[in-house]
DNA sequence: TGTAGCGATGCAAAAAATGCACCGATATGA
DNA sequence: TCATATCGGTGCATTTTTTGCATCGCTACA
């Protein structure tokens, strides 16, 4: 958007901290952002950036007015993207930040089913910490963020909740696999893949050790549910994760047999470890048609497939 | 503010109706002024004005375009405004809308003493009927509006209540002036001069007529109070309105002794007739500082002026 | 049916933004 | 401690954008 140019060189220059490195950015020379930003503060009558030996930084004022200025290109977005839907043709962008937890579980699929009946909306999945991906509401950086982990504070708006129990991850040929529903204690004997400190998921665990006063082999953390899965070929690990995977088209009846690599077993009753899954907005804020609308078939998602958790 | 110059372009030509108009208007050429619409237009990808034999008006694109453009100007008024307080200078401006009965009671006395601390702030008095008063506040034309009328629909935010008495105003001369009160039926053998209809005065009026099953004289009816108040010097009348007025410093015990040349008298308790008077902004908007200051001073006039009546 | 007012456009002049080369200042590492 | 790399700021020539003038085609109105 041409219109808001000069607040989005603001906007890249407080990211980046660096005038030389958002001028790069941006494609310009770091004179013309340097001057952009001085007549800038000419206009306001205070300067807006800290000058620091190694860059910049926004001040007091800074801060005000780049609130402003998100707000704004935020808002001009949202009305850019009514005016199209006006027309008929739905175009638009929706960003949403998740939590580790679900950005591989049903987010492909939802947005492959959304943009299947509007090809001219496009997409921005971000992963995040529970923190960061509410902040991204905050600072308009994200339309919508879906969160496993604790309830949001007031100042966000949640638009569905779903309540979910975490699963055991294991291979096909894990001792485990074949298994109705697993004890803590059983998972005890073998190593475990768990999940970074600061996921809902790695709370539930914590709370669930706690509770059992049973503690877990861990061999091995990490932030990416991804490596978890992929982990168990190669050793008879065992992972948590929420059964949240939808199977593309291609691992249909067909031709290709791709077949899951690994299996979700569910703990057994009295070790259930449930936690909540949100979907949140910016309180009081009119989301992009795109967003809203995008937002409205993940609750019927949810309502459909997970009909008694849903409120 | 050079900075949404092109904003402002575009919300003086959806006001004036006319490209050439409001390029006068703004001190450039309609070749210039033209060009930033289409410019706009196409950025937008979609026309945003229709284009009419007499000028142009807004399209439903325009209208929702306009909306963001009224709201950014404002919010960046509001952060300019606040940024100037951060340096000390209370700097900034006020946009106020008033029903006529409010316009010249307390507001003059009001913003001198506001003025007197905060010399650098402005104010833009503007007197409207109460709906368009409330309907500035949507349009964002006004920061706070005084109406004397009905409540306020829920989508204003309404800052202070006051209960007020309509009085009749006579000539110190008059026969009525010396009366400790009036009842309606002394009234009726006087000539009146009534507020126009609309105004909450006038409201009024009306439903103490219906009450009272009597009829006014109506010699003269004029939605200026101003008109009002001067009339009687020149005929034995009685006009009405809400004892609001403050004296000038001029009018103390010194040197000019500027008398008013009408006086107040009360209505008998039996005929009252009881308005509300409202302080209104819009809701859910966060105001500028200098209005925002200014509304808090006006609740606490209220408060001290219509101690019993405020909520 | 003529006239006045409207928005749109080609073209030249004016204004603004940009890029290059370079300045002084500061942090960093040998 | 000194050389160096990096930072933001500035003078000047160039490029890009914006503006104004003259003029077009069109429509309402008298």
């Amino acid at each position: 958007m041409r219109l808001l140019a000069h607040f989005n060189y603001i906007d890249v220059v407080a990211k980046t901290g660096s005038i030389r490195k958002a001028a790069d950015r941006l494609n310009i020379t770091s004179t013309a952002l340097n001057r952009r930003i001085l007549a800038l503060e000419d206009e306001l009558g205070t300067p807006i950036f800290e000058r620091l030996p190694q860059g910049v930084r926004l001040n007091v004022a800074g801060e005000l007015m780049i609130q402003h200025i998100r707000h704004s290109m935020a808002d001009l977005s949202r009305v850019t993207s009514q005016i199209a839907d006006l027309s008929g043709v739905r175009r638009g962008h929706v960003n949403i930040a998740c939590t580790a937890e679900i950005v591989g579980g049903f987010m492909p699929s939802r947005i492959a089913a959304y943009r299947n009946d509007h090809s001219g909306v496009t997409f921005d999945i971000s992963k995040q910490t529970p923190t960061n991906a509410l902040r991204a509401l905050s600072d308009l950086a994200a339309d919508l963020s879906v969160i496993f982990g604790p309830i949001p504070p007031a100042e966000f708006q949640i638009l569905a909740t779903v309540q979910l129990d975490a699963h055991i991850v294991v291979a096909e040929a894990h001792p485990l696999a074949s298994r109705e529903n697993v004890r803590f204690v059983d998972i005890q004997q073998f190593p475990t893949v768990v999940p970074a400190e600061g996921s809902g998921l790695s709370d539930l665990l914590m709370s669930a050790q706690t509770r059992s006063g049973l503690a877990l082999n861990k061999a091995i953390s990490s932030d990416s549910f991804e490596f978890m899965a992929n982990y168990h070929g190669f050793e008879d690990t065992v992972s948590f994760a929420l059964p949240l995977h939808e199977m593309g088209p291609a691992s249909g009846s067909g031709a290709r047999s791709r077949a899951l690599p690994f299996v979700y077993v569910p703990l057994h009753p009295t070790d259930r470890m449930t936690g909540l899954l949100h979907l949140v907005q910016a309180k009081g804020r009119v989301l992009p048609v795109a967003a809203a609308k995008f937002a409205e078939e993940l609750v019927q998602y949810f309502n459909e497939k997970f009909p008694a958790d849903t409120n």
